[in-house]
DNA sequence: ATCAGGTTTGACCGAATGGAAAAAATCTTG
DNA sequence: CAAGATTTTTTCCATTCGGTCAAACCTGAT
């Protein structure tokens, strides 16, 4: 059935995209970034959105009908890229380099993409009343996957067995905490962001692979 | 000076309190820590405070004059408690010990006061706007001193050497993990938060004092 | 150059919000 | 119980907010 030219908000159709819509839909998306996930979604108004954005309110509201569009607009990208390094731990590989390899394209994408991380975060915390079903869907299913494998290489006493599930939990909280609580971490350590993350991965690779005690041999 | 009978609003006055007042006054805070934890300082009305405490909402603001009021008396009082099991730590205890306990005291602070610990996450992820003294001051302080403490084990070998405060960091963001993003573990584990948090227990324990590397003997 | 479709703006609106004022009700204490 | 102090409610207000609308303005294909 045709959906091209129902009662939506125009930037919704299906019609192909302007030149000027895909910019600025991109550029409103950006600035949006800045301000939700600096505020919150109830934090931030539709004019500090388009005055972040270089635009009028009734402008932006010309490509996102709603401030919620917006908001859910940046969320859904974000599922998707969040989870890529998760998908990216293969079950053939050296268990302890997978896991490894897993905590560095975390914390990287904690350096690269703060922004995204505190806005994910803010969200969960505050019961995820928007990402509900991709919880209990596509992130479900992903780490129930990747646990699974985990938990073949504990099984298969290739490394140390815990709860897999919650090992992945570990690794999240750890890597994005220098994302969400990256005032913290600055206040506290007072270096600047490059050295802390030096730091943190050396600290995080440590922890989870050898752990505190010391071993004998 | 006399600070008693300035303009002050009646609720900040120093004269003391009466009965009504402190009960009031508890509640009131009880009822805005599960308003504020669920949709931060911004998505909350003062209607919502007064609704959730079951009064007026000018009744609500004849004991605190100002929504930020509320906001900040629960701030404040979650600074303190929640710095009480980092400085439970104990120099000349077991370090091991001294760390398992540490773990195991955040860790139920979680389970215990995730409501606290959601609005404190939600303060930093925004920036610490109204913290950002507590940071810079005696948080700064109390981590400074005991990553010295941890320090000091470290260089004496009794335990691995890594950044005795990313240390600190890494169990903090395990920790509060569970009460922060407490919908996305149950989620994704499906489970009860009780075998949740016993569980979480023994993976954070194995992870930080062991490690996931077989150890060979 | 034209003109149809896409874009931008200024003016405006109703609802919600934080808060003030003052009267009314209740409590406390001599 | 009387009187003062405290607490609660009713009413109201100025501002802000998300969003609408119509008119004006661009832009690109022919």
């Amino acid at each position: 059935m045709a959906t091209s030219d129902n009662k939506d908000a125009r930037a919704t159709k299906t019609r192909r995209r302007t030149r000027i819509q895909r910019e600025k839909e991109t550029l409103i998306l950006d600035a949006a970034l800045d301000v939700f996930s600096a505020q919150g979604f109830a934090g931030a108004t539709v004019d500090e959105l388009a005055a972040a954005a270089g635009m009028s309110k009734p402008n932006l509201l010309y490509y996102f009908a709603h401030k919620e569009d917006v908001y859910s607009a940046l969320l859904d990208r974000q599922v998707d890229d969040w989870t890529v390094p998760l998908q990216e731990i293969r079950e053939d590989g050296e268990p302890l380099e997978e896991l490894r390899g897993y905590i560095r394209r975390k914390l990287e994408l904690s350096r690269m993409r703060p922004r995204e991380s505190r806005l994910y975060a803010m969200e969960i915390i505050q019961g995820a009343p928007r990402l509900k079903s991709a919880l209990d869907g596509q992130i479900y299913a992903l780490v129930r996957e990747k646990s699974a494998v985990i938990k073949g290489w504990m099984d298969s006493g290739r490394i140390a067995s815990v709860d897999a599930t919650h090992l992945i939990f570990a690794i999240w909280a750890t890597t994005q905490h220098y994302a969400d609580f990256a005032v913290q971490v600055r206040a506290i350590t007072g270096t600047d962001t490059e050295s802390t993350f030096a730091t943190a991965l050396k600290t995080l690779e440590v922890l989870f692979l050898d752990g505190l005690r010391i071993r004998d041999g």
